[in-house]
DNA sequence: TCCATGTTTATCATTTTTGTTAAACATTAG
DNA sequence: CTAATGTTTAACAAAAATGATAAACATGGA
């Protein structure tokens, strides 16, 4: 018989809703549950307790965050090109997923051994990027830099303003409205950071003002 | 009688340590009686229950960056002074604390109705920060930028890498020592990401290679 | 139809965590 | 010294959360 698999991905988007959208990072399963509405007991039918099921949560999730930053500095493609793309996949998927990085955080914490999730010091990525930022710093459209600096510069900007929402919020005074505007306004804001050219486009430039 | 305030500041402090050194948010009363080495009923004397305790470690932790925000940006000095001032405090103070943001956080998406924390909309340290950037920009030492995209980036590049400080470590490859170089590297790193010319000092940058 | 297999539910047991209470202990003023 | 007050502890009670189980239910093939 055909094992539906229904029921099972009904759970799991549901917690990751649950987690990463509400920010709900100790959920019970039974909050879980019956925002799925289903049983609680399925829980432990499909992923046999709850830390299974937020260890298979933080393994899709750290697989989903390894691929899309793989996939987009690894393209080929003009650096420029690439960190545009990171800034808009990146702020749009963590939109979605606000709390998704305060989960993998928490979770590398609560169990140091059994993370591995992914290491780019000797992949030929590093090789290339250091080339095209090489590059980029002579041409003078990014000032002298280190790769590492260079991409911790990016992932700031992109997540620390998705991940402090309510502190952003509070401090700045924004509105659910005013917030979405503002994070759109930053992409523009992220790219003129950190390179010294404007190369998306001529438009006047709701940000500053 | 006069009540010694020993035990109490003991659980408050010990409690900042759990939570915000360690980072075990969802720690129990059991684990912080234990790590302070006092009996667990001794929580419940002085702070009433669990939820009074996180309330008060919340209301300090707001209050105690509120005045590190409000000091540093609001002194009588150049905008590149109290930028590099703001730079070194939070560093060192979040990388004491490292996990304190995501703390903040969750419970502000846990009560959103108790929260008032603070707003800057309407302050005069709102107004002379508008007229310092505006005069750094027109000497051309920053990029034209609204005030509250210069301060979310300052906040972003301050504290996100002490936030996601596994996640770095793991993608970079990061020794304890390695990261706490990198962070000090960083200060420089941040500033010279923000204004164009260098202004703290002349030396040679161990943050470029 | 009826059986076999997979799915779902209701119920119970266990564990964990919080909160309470009364008694023991310490300290200081009288 | 001792009585009064504040502090600490051990023990208990209650609540909340997880996990396990058996029975009910559904479904598809012989």
């Amino acid at each position: 018989m055909i094992s539906s698999p229904q029921t099972e991905s009904l759970i799991k988007e549901t917690a990751k809703k649950v987690l990463f959208q509400k920010g709900l990072l100790y959920a019970t399963t039974q909050e879980i549950a019956d925002e799925a509405g289903v049983n609680r007991a399925l829980i432990h039918y499909y992923f046999r307790s709850r830390e299974h099921l937020i260890a298979t949560l933080f393994e899709e999730a750290i697989a989903e965050r390894k691929a899309r930053f793989l996939n987009i500095l690894g393209m080929d493609a003009p650096l420029q090109t690439k960190i545009a793309t990171f800034i808009d996949v990146f702020i749009d998927r963590a939109t979605q997923n606000p709390h998704i990085d305060n989960f993998i955080i928490g979770e590398m914490i609560r169990r140091p051994n059994e993370v591995k999730f992914f290491c780019i010091k000797d992949s030929k990525l590093k090789e290339r990027l250091q080339l095209q930022l090489d590059e980029e710093i002579s041409k003078g459209t990014i000032k002298p830099i280190s790769l590492t600096h260079f991409l911790v510069n990016l992932s700031s900007l992109c997540n620390y303003p998705i991940l402090a929402k309510p502190i952003l919020q509070t401090i700045h005074g924004m509105s659910e409205l005013g917030y979405k505007k503002f994070l759109q306004e930053r992409k523009k804001v992220i790219f003129k950071t950190i390179f010294k050219n404007n190369f998306q486009n001529g438009t006047s430039d709701p940000a500053i003002h």
